[in-house]
DNA sequence: GCCGTTTTCGGCCCGACTGTTTTCAGTCG
């Protein structure tokens, strides 16, 4: 496994191939064909330079002999040599001017090849020297628009482009309550990649019917913590929020409601793949209705799975759609019956003021457990904290606030460190104690990430690995660990891995719990929460177990603490 | 470049918007 490329490398290269030779003007279908292959590799849980090397790559749709044929130059020579002769032909920063919106790959090919603008700085002389309107199709506005979207780009270069859905979903949830309580709202939704539960987003979208759109529109540009409105027409606006949250409302006819939450749903790759399969059927889908080529009969409804059913599919969740064989799966009726919030009798992961950045006391945490409904809840503080007699004292504490909360199965755990040696910093004597143990990898840097865990899963007492490749979304790429193996020796051990809700790790990722429920191993849904509110993160992390595929019976605490038992490790 | 319950060749989603055009190409989602 050391030293073979990741999927996220592999990808990007495929990527920037697939924008040089659209650049060049090359065939779109074989553009397209890259970065679909991309975009397949992105989302294989899987090592691809390892599939490709065994030949087994082209078993993914949409990867066939060719790619896999330049997977393995990649892991060969470091690069794609079709690559590596393209970037020789194209200076570097022409790719950037079609990441510039509005700019595509033609514009951005005729301004460097007739006006030789090579840079992004000359691309900013050549606009403000009037320069790009001697070109065919540009004129006054064309500069306009690049000069912003340059000026934009310079001044969000740090920000980053994609915020987390634990930002985004309380605020829309909030923004459609809101519109439903209008006079004139009839039906509203959310929409988009938040629907879906992707674990980022760029902006947050919204569908509705009203009995009035132009007074719905009005009313959402006019909404107290709206500080931009971008647009504003009869039937769709985009506002920006007070903590910078863009969100947009379209407003629809209700007959083809359920057309439309369906296409502003998305993903694109899924609403592409089932649009040609549609083709295929004699159907063209668009967002406001499905046709019947021969006839010219248009199928709309207002309801989203009737849309579904029409096409001969079961409704398919939203977290499923992106293509990644829900489609075929809905088609054969085979699709799961996913995770749900009201599935998880308890919290497996979670701090309190014992640790340094726990918010609340541990009593008060376990109130607000109870509150949620929940038959048990572990109090895991980092080992750290827990040392010269504290874990003790901490027991003794959880022996008293037990009695308050007699309905409550209080578990006693900790979150102890995996250190690199694969040791985890709690005496075993000291484990023996706990209801529960959590063991996760805190120090980076790490040069054996995957030994270090499969060492830990040895240890008898560790039930569960705690956010196993500690990425933090945006700031902290993940470590380099082999899930595959990992899953293996979790099964091998009894040990489980989490699904870990706090809005930045999200760890395992989507296609990390598909892959474990799979091979077979339950997953631990947990908030790992520091503090009251924190405890909702299970929401989120219910969500990406939604988008992998997990139904109840895959995830361990939707049981009974008895069941509980009996599934994990025994102890010495 | 990929793919196949009409196909191993000849297709490859669909519509809106924009800016520049007198009928459309490029871009976007």
């Amino acid at each position: 496994m050391v030293g073979l490329p990741r999927n996220t490398e592999v990808a990007d290269q495929f990527d920037l191939l697939a924008d040089l030779m659209e650049l060049e003007g090359a065939d779109t279908f074989r553009v397209i064909a890259y970065r679909r292959a991309a975009t397949r590799m992105r989302e294989t849980s899987g090592s691809i330079a390892q599939l490709a090397l065994d030949g087994k790559a082209k078993e993914l749709s949409g990867i066939g002999k060719t790619i896999e044929e330049k997977i393995v130059q990649i892991v060969e020579k470091g690069e794609i040599e079709a690559l590596t002769k393209k970037k020789a032909g194209v200076p570097p920063e022409v790719v950037l001017f079609m990441r510039l919106p509005g700019l595509g790959p033609k514009t951005a090919a005729r301004i460097w090849r007739e006006l030789d603008v090579t840079t992004l700085d000359e691309l900013k002389a050549a606009a403000e020297g009037q320069r790009l309107r001697g070109l065919t199709g540009l004129g006054a506005k064309s500069e306009e628009k690049i000069l912003k979207a340059l000026a934009f780009q310079a001044q969000n270069v740090d920000a980053g482009d994609r915020r987390l859905l634990g930002e985004g979903l309380p605020a829309v949830q909030a923004v459609v309550a809101t519109l439903r309580d209008h006079p004139a709202a009839v039906a509203v939704s959310e929409a988009g990649s938040v629907r879906r539960r992707k674990e980022t987003f760029r902006d947050l979208d919204i569908i509705a019917t009203a009995s009035d759109p132009a007074e719905l529109t009005t009313y959402f540009t006019q909404l107290k913590w709206v500080v931009d409105v971008a647009a504003h027409g009869d039937t769709k606006a985009t506002v920006v929020s007070n903590d910078g949250l863009r969100f947009d409302l379209r407003v629809v006819p209700p007959e083809s409601f359920g057309n439309l939450l369906q296409h502003f749903t998305g993903s694109k790759d899924h609403n592409v793949a089932m649009r040609e399969d549609a083709v295929r059927r004699g159907l063209s889908i668009s967002e406001y209705g499905v046709t019947t080529v021969e006839t010219g009969e248009v199928f709309q409804s207002a309801d989203e799975d009737a849309v579904y059913e029409f096409l001969g599919y079961q409704p398919v969740p939203p977290e499923l759609r992106e293509n990644a064989g829900e489609l075929e799966a809905a088609r054969r009726g085979e699709l799961p019956a996913l995770v749900e919030l009201g599935d998880v009798r308890g919290d497996l992961h979670t701090h309190t003021h014992w640790s340094a950045d726990g918010k609340n006391t541990l009593e008060e945490m376990v109130q607000a457990a109870a509150e949620r409904g929940y038959e048990y809840y572990a109090i895991t503080d980092h080992s750290h904290y827990l040392r010269e007699g504290r874990l003790h004292a901490q027991l003794e504490e959880i022996e008293r606030v037990r009695e308050r909360f007699p309905k409550l199965r209080i578990l006693s755990g900790v979150e102890a460190n995996i250190r690199a040696s694969g040791e985890v910093d709690v005496a075993d004597e000291d484990l023996a104690l706990l209801d529960w143990v959590v063991a996760s990898v805190h120090q980076a840097p790490d040069n054996r990430p995957t030994e270090r865990v499969l060492e830990a899963m040895q240890n008898p007492y560790v039930d569960c690995i705690g956010h196993l490749t500690g990425r933090r979304i945006g700031k902290r790429p993940p470590r380099d660990v082999d899930v595959e193996r990992v899953i293996e020796a979790a099964l091998a051990s009894g040990t489980f891995l989490e699904i870990n809700g706090q809005p930045d790790r999200l760890d395992l990722r989507d296609v990390h719990a598909r892959a474990a429920k799979e091979a077979g191993l339950k997953l631990v849904l947990t908030s790992d929460g520091h503090q009251l509110r924190a405890q909702s993160y299970v929401e989120l992390a219910v969500a990406q177990a939604r988008r992998g595929w997990l139904t109840k019976d895959d995830v361990l605490n939707t049981r009974t603490w008895k069941q509980v038992e009996k599934l994990r490790k025994k102890r010495p």
